[in-house]
DNA sequence: CGAAGTATCGAACAGTGTTAGGTGAGATGT
DNA sequence: ACATCTCACCTAACACTGTTCGATACTTCG
């Protein structure tokens, strides 16, 4: 019913245009797309970009889907169930690198940028969906209070930002990130996964 | 030289001009700044803005510096030397207060939000000021490794860009600032300021 | 008073996102 | 096969933006 091949066609055209519009943000900046530079890439004029978004603002809505699946995918490699240290660890590296593999991204997820852009109901969902599976995964290792679900929030993307605005492509925040895991663990209670005789430091991965 | 009243009031309109770009942006948000609009609340037309200023930058810029220096007057009730513990709290729910209460401010200091714009030479040196201030305040702390004072840092704004983000106005981050601190405090080795009898992590000891 | 300096203005330029209305091609219905 | 309809795209225009140019008043000074 909804096969027929002129809205595959459209859905074509859409994504060509989704394409278009990050290679340009990645060029000029977030806030350098430009309607008429986006339409010549794609073989059109400004206008006719309007039969496909409704406005500038949908196009980066949908940039913003986009950009939440792939944090989706990204993370999706973690179980949902009995997280470990380890799990901490790898989950924070995952989100940082993530988020420093493409500052322009970051900047539409993340920075409240965008001068009057706000993502759709529908699109914003997607973050908050995100955002419960976090919460379940961080209760399954027994850290429910919300508390420490902000807390592991503010930590992640305060590090990923400053590693962003001040260090880009360094690797300045990067390197406290396991430190600062192990911080957060201790404070919210997980236990370390190597069954140490010694739990009074950090075990330290030789790595 | 430089008393002649033809400068003062020249200096004059230029402070105007400031106020009614602050007062415009707080109503329109920081990029709703408008130099038509603003001409007009000065009681000019927008070319005229350009004989005070050079560019919309250039107001920026005098905005960015204004708020530098009104952070470093807000924090000027710390000590140079021998910081304690309380003055690690106080120093933070200082700076926390700082940022909230004016999240126009705060996006234009610490958020790279606005496109294009970059503080100038003389105006970001205020900035690194303030930082060198700090990192000397950390040191009499005991607290010398770059490490710290970038985990410092990225804490303070991790969580009030949340804050900011995604409680404006309320206090779901704000409350977790004493937890923090002292979570911080603990691994960076800056003592309890009342002596517990608990002395597991009081030494100051460099590494 | 004339001259110099200062402050402000209108008009215009090159952009921006967006809307309205029109054109031509291809699919569809009879 | 012809008429109809849909879809994709266009041009023209509007209201806005920051910015520059050149001219016009007003102030100050020699």
């Amino acid at each position: 019913m909804s096969e027929r091949p002129i809205d595959r066609r459209r859905a074509e055209t859409r994504r060509e245009i989704l394409a278009a519009a990050w290679e340009l943000c990645h060029q000029e900046g977030l806030a350098g797309l430009s309607l008429r530079e986006l339409a010549r890439r794609v073989g059109m004029r400004a206008p006719s970009l309007y039969s496909y978004f409704a406005s500038k603002d949908a196009i980066y809505d949908a940039m913003f889907a986009e950009g939440q699946i792939e944090l989706g995918e990204h993370m999706s490699f973690l179980p949902d169930d009995d997280l470990t240290r380890e799990d901490f660890r790898a989950g924070a590296q995952a989100f940082f690198e993530f988020c420093t593999s493409d500052p322009v991204r970051y900047q539409l997820l993340f920075q409240r940028t965008l001068p009057g852009f706000e993502p759709s109901p529908e699109t914003y969902a997607l973050a908050t969906d995100r955002l419960e599976r976090l919460e379940t995964q961080l209760a399954s290792a027994g850290v429910s209070h919300r508390r420490h679900l902000d807390l592991w929030t503010a930590i992640l993307t305060g590090l990923t930002s400053q590693q962003i605005s001040n260090d880009p492509g360094g690797d300045r925040w990067a390197r406290l990130l396991d430190d600062v895991v192990d911080l957060f663990c201790d404070h919210a209670g997980v236990p370390p996964t190597e069954p140490s005789k010694n739990p009074r430091t950090t075990t330290r991965s030789r790595k």
